[in-house]
DNA sequence: ATTTACTTTGCAACCGGTTGCAAAAACAGA
DNA sequence: TCTGTTTTTGCAACCGGTTGCAAAGTAAAT
């Protein structure tokens, strides 16, 4: 059906060899002999089939893109700079949604089954034992936005979450909030244990300030809002911070439904920044998560282990900072 | 590095085809030689390599899922839906972002170079010779979101979008608006060509109603935010059909600053009834676009194409419906 | 015209699997 | 026990490419 090598070989007359040097940059063949089997190749619309090539040189040029954040609406910004930065080097992505399925060793096993050249884990919500799961099958990997240790055991690209709670932490002192409470993401994530250990660090120094904690289940509206509108039923805290974004325009949503004002009854930050949360309608103060210099980094990095696999783990951190926005009341 | 077929064999003490026919379901093995060779693969942690194997079975298990819509935030649950129902049926799904590029033949090489065993195409805005240029070439390929034809060349799922703009005109008919507001998606989308045709056929029967019409450059918030202060400068029409919900929802920002209620001064409807049109702060009166229907059916569809590749086109076209909600008047 | 050095080409083996075919083994029937 | 039938197994060729090596060709130097 589709032309291949011995078909072009036979039509322009040489050998199979010839051809295949036509195709593998840094051959040696004369300019004749290119010339000749670029004709035949054109002729036949060949065009050399990257999964046999691959066979002997080990290299297949994809890269498992594995995920379980499907339903975070930053994530299609995530893709979609992901799928961009990979596409610009020549690379594939094999995109693996592991929303039922949190065994590792399925994963590794498919990846290799596929043979990838590398795999980006991206997700807040995975142990770091999960992507370790690839280094020790010699798959190069990195976690993009993955736990921050000081000892990585494999290359981790995010940002400090720690840092961030301690962060958020310091703009409601400065704003003069007193009862503060901490709505996380699911308890489960290591971003959210992060971000609630920076966050304690500098309350607990601050014995005039109050805090409550407590989870909602996902990161999505839905969870926000349930979780908002419970809080909300008793005396809800004089500010809150929201596992991210999303979970804050549901908590928005609930204080409204509940008749609170915002920011003069209750005060709201963010973390992540997504569009959505510039709209005008919506309006969030949060912390802006440097997500392009992330994924661009991320790809950077898978890149280079494809040249160097064992190259020593490193954690690339982003700084983060605060967007102002209405949802805070202004500095004391 | 990774153990081979050959290592198990050796391993096992029996031939290559053995070990083969042990992971090859429906071949001729014996249970003896079955468990002999199952346990010489679980020491060595063998599992077969897909791409190998794929030169002689010539199935990858692999389906190119392109895309160009990586901007509005409706396409994330499409990914999840498809991603799952690819995965479900043990099919992997390599990602293609065409932001860039809209030449179908690069898009057609680069999938056959890596050998997919067919192809979804899924976009409203692409036309359909993007599709069809796989087909010519024997890939199997389903377009969603594609253009319904009475003629398909390609296997198209969807809605009928000439069917929509007809409801739309009557839910504002029936709401008694007289000057109406046609602000479409892109003008070259074949999406927005079919609403307008088929909005502005009911609409042409009373002449009594205005209708003006305009497009946004994308669809995206900043766009139909951008085209909607721009309409409202002048005299701004009573009700507007936006061409999906993510421009509806910037429209419905404009108008906030404009200093126009809604639906007091305007009325807005969008299209696709996506998860945000639902959060009490929006509360978008829209049209419901069947998506998870809409996508497993596409995946049915391909996976049937692998059996039987030569399938005659069809068209799948699901109902919508109009989910009422704030930004429209009531019914006289 | 020869020798030497370098470039280009083809042969053949290999990458990790599958599969048609025939030989070997197992089973059934008498 | 022997024969005929069915099942299981191994051999060898093949899928579509790449690559080390040696032979052939070219160019430069003597």
């Amino acid at each position: 059906m589709v032309a291949t090598l011995r078909d072009v070989a036979v039509r322009a007359g040489v050998s199979r060899s010839a051809v295949s040097r036509t195709f593998t940059d840094g051959a040696s063949v004369s300019a004749k002999m290119r010339s000749r089997v670029e004709k035949a190749a054109i002729e036949l619309g060949y065009s050399p089939n990257v999964l046999a090539r691959s066979l002997t040189t080990r290299r297949t040029k994809m890269i498992g893109l594995i995920s379980n954040n499907f339903h975070n609406p930053i994530f299609l910004a995530v893709f979609d700079q992901f799928t961009r930065g990979l596409q610009e080097r020549g690379l594939r992505p094999l995109l693996v949604n592991l929303s039922d399925e949190t065994d590792p060793q399925n994963s590794v096993r498919m990846m290799r089954q596929y043979s990838v050249d590398g795999v980006i884990v991206a997700s807040s919500t995975l142990p770091p034992g999960f992507s370790k799961a690839f280094r020790d099958q010699n798959v190069p990997v990195v976690h993009t936005f993955g736990r921050y240790s000081s000892a990585p055991s494999v290359h981790v690209v995010g940002i400090d979450n720690v840092e961030c709670g301690r962060m958020v932490a310091r703009t409601l002192i400065e704003r003069g909030y007193k009862r503060v409470g901490f709505m996380g993401g699911p308890q489960s994530a290591t971003s959210t244990q992060d971000r609630l250990k920076g966050f304690e660090e500098v309350l607990n120094e601050r014995p005039d300030i109050t805090l409550s904690v407590s989870y909602a289940e996902a990161y999505s509206f839905d969870a926000g809002r349930r979780e908002m509108l419970r809080l909300a039923q008793d005396a809800p805290q004089e500010a809150y911070f929201c596992g991210d974004d999303v979970l804050s325009i549901g908590a928005l949503s609930a204080l409204k439904d509940s008749g609170l004002n915002v920011p003069g009854d209750v005060g709201i930050i963010g973390l992540n920044d997504m569009e959505m949360a510039g709209w005008e309608n919506i309006d969030l103060t949060t912390i802006h998560q440097p997500i392009r210099q992330i994924v661009n980094s991320s790809v950077e990095l898978i890149a280079a282990m494809l040249e160097e696999p064992d190259r020593y783990p490193e954690a690339r951190l982003f700084p983060c900072s605060v967007v102002e926005r209405g949802t805070l009341r202004p500095v004391l």
